[in-house]
DNA sequence: AGATAATCGAGACGGTACGTCCCGTCTTGCT
DNA sequence: AGCAAGACGGGACGTACCGTCTCGATTATCT
């Protein structure tokens, strides 16, 4: 009954926010300058995203990439593999936008809730694959999957975020070895 | 020959600006705001730091707490403790101010070198402790001890900035008995 | 073999248009809001009025109140009369609005017609009684009726646009006075 | 003590929101552009005028022309003189002006104070002449001064306002003669 | 005792961005 | 068609900070 927000808006909008973001970093993003970019009013993204931060977790959320993960019958193998596509994820996204969002998210809760449904996402699939190992005896079983899980990711994000080491393919595997112990043969 | 700098000054400004910074975050930390608070002429800020960044730089120098470490002869009880005590400090500070300091940690290389001194201290005394577990025995040896370490406050983290789940005494011990193994008797 | 055009929509619109007029004046008269408080969606008052000053036009034409007058064998009484009611009439009137109507008049040429119409019928209403009062001698017959009347209603519009005094009865009283010379007996 | 304001900016603001005024009226007047036109910050005009009202009340003081009044021994003379350079002034000022001066001085009450103050000298100046023919004889002494002002200098704006008559110096003499009765020679 | 020179307060200034409010036009589907 | 609902491009608003700049007024120290 009414008119239909127009789609392609959204995409151009995003794209052209993604560009600002990387090329000038969340301070220097201007929604006036994304506007103009996409070709679309201000007031069309205000509509939208009600401040800069809301519209930086949609650019997100947007961005996201499908954690493709194919559970095989090989617990070490898979949790490799997520680990190691986890790591490389971060590496690939500029710390300062990951920290941005933490601090977003600590001081907005609605923005808080969408940043900890984006990663919740990683830590299931991850939480799986633990539990999964640990019915089958590869790790320690006094232990509960979510605190192995808070070992495995904790981590990476430590890293990008507090000791600004590399996230490397290596230090994933590291990390598995360290949690169920050594490749047995 | 000249008038001396007030030494009151440098008190005055930080006490106001870490306010500042508790209560608004970086982004919100208004040199504006600071001066007026602070009862200070904001010419007088911008001598003697030249920008917000480097205002930030000083103030974290000064927040920094000793953590306090007597380490005895029992490796598990005083690993126990330094992640309880780090679990509690961070704790106790607002989340949005560690994701801030990461943020320009990220942003401003010569923040980012204060912030990471700032943690460095918390994880040289822990990775001590592991060596030390490790050369007694108590730790699987086919790990090196800088990634225990990481697996040991990465996830405190981890908790502070991506999940938002509370950091209390037992969560220390769980992470401190998932890496030495369960109580041996 | 279309719909018509749904007549209660004009009064609604008009009846909120005033209100806004009233307590808002011109330039804070919007037309979303008088859609809103219409009930009406702004397309309709678009196709109706094509634009807020024609809006405004037919509003002033609805606002028009009678000036009920009845011509007795008195002049004096009746112009004094009639001079009172048309200060009652102003002073009921928030100043504002008639300084609003005052410029939208000057700006747009079709308002300014309607609003000279509107002032017009009070003023061909003294102009005949001013008339009548000079054929019988109570005027001095050097002065041309149209300059009385501009020096009856002219303080009265002077008062309440310019120096913000009040228009008392005894005021009206003191004009017509002051015209005709003091009550002879 | 403090960093005198710029005298230049005053008067380049007000040169361009007074080329702004006569070339697109008040509503087209943007603040936006008077500061771009003058080559200020916007919110230097701001730091001065804290509004477009007050913006254009001070234009109007600056623009003020004083009402270079010489008392004569004639009397009829000067009222003359005085009500034809009032009605001259009045006449060379778009009227949309003057109206929007009396609405924004009918709203609000700081841009009341000074427009009342802006004509107030103007009618003390008519009030002295008119008080100083009433001593001589000249005029009907049962009227107050104030009312015999009103009637001379109301006229001019319930014209320029009301009926958008023209005025000419000789309403202005009209004017005169009325009150002061033909003259007597 | 003055001269000299940096410090400090106060706040003006040119800028940039913010988020809000309207305008008048448009698109869509229900009546 | 008329209408409700509301998206859209556009323009202006007034506010908040930024970092720089001018001013005195205020301390020292050096002559």
């Amino acid at each position: 009954m009414v008119r239909p927000r127009d789609m392609a808006v959204d995409g151009k909008v995003l794209a052209a926010a993604g560009e600002e973001l990387r090329h000038r970093g969340y301070d220097g993003l201007s929604i006036d300058r994304v506007a103009e970019r996409a070709g679309v009013a201000k007031t069309t993204i205000y509509r939208r995203w009600p401040s800069k931060a809301e519209l930086v977790v949609a650019l997100i959320a947007h961005l996201r990439e499908d954690v493709p993960f194919a559970p095989t019958d090989d617990p070490r193998g898979d949790l490799t593999n997520l680990v190691a596509t986890i790591a490389a994820g971060l590496a690939a996204t500029p710390p300062a936008l990951v920290a941005d969002l933490a601090a977003a998210a600590a001081r907005e809760p609605r923005v808080g809730d969408r940043v900890r449904a984006l990663w919740a996402e990683r830590h299931a699939a991850v939480t799986a694959v633990v539990a999964n190992a640990q019915q089958q005896g590869l790790v320690l079983d006094h232990v509960a999957p979510e605190t192995l899980v808070d070992q495995l990711v904790g981590p990476l994000y430590y890293r990008l975020l507090v000791t600004g080491e590399p996230l490397s393919a290596d230090y994933a595997r590291t990390l598995v070895d360290s949690v169920l112990g050594k490749e047995p043969r």
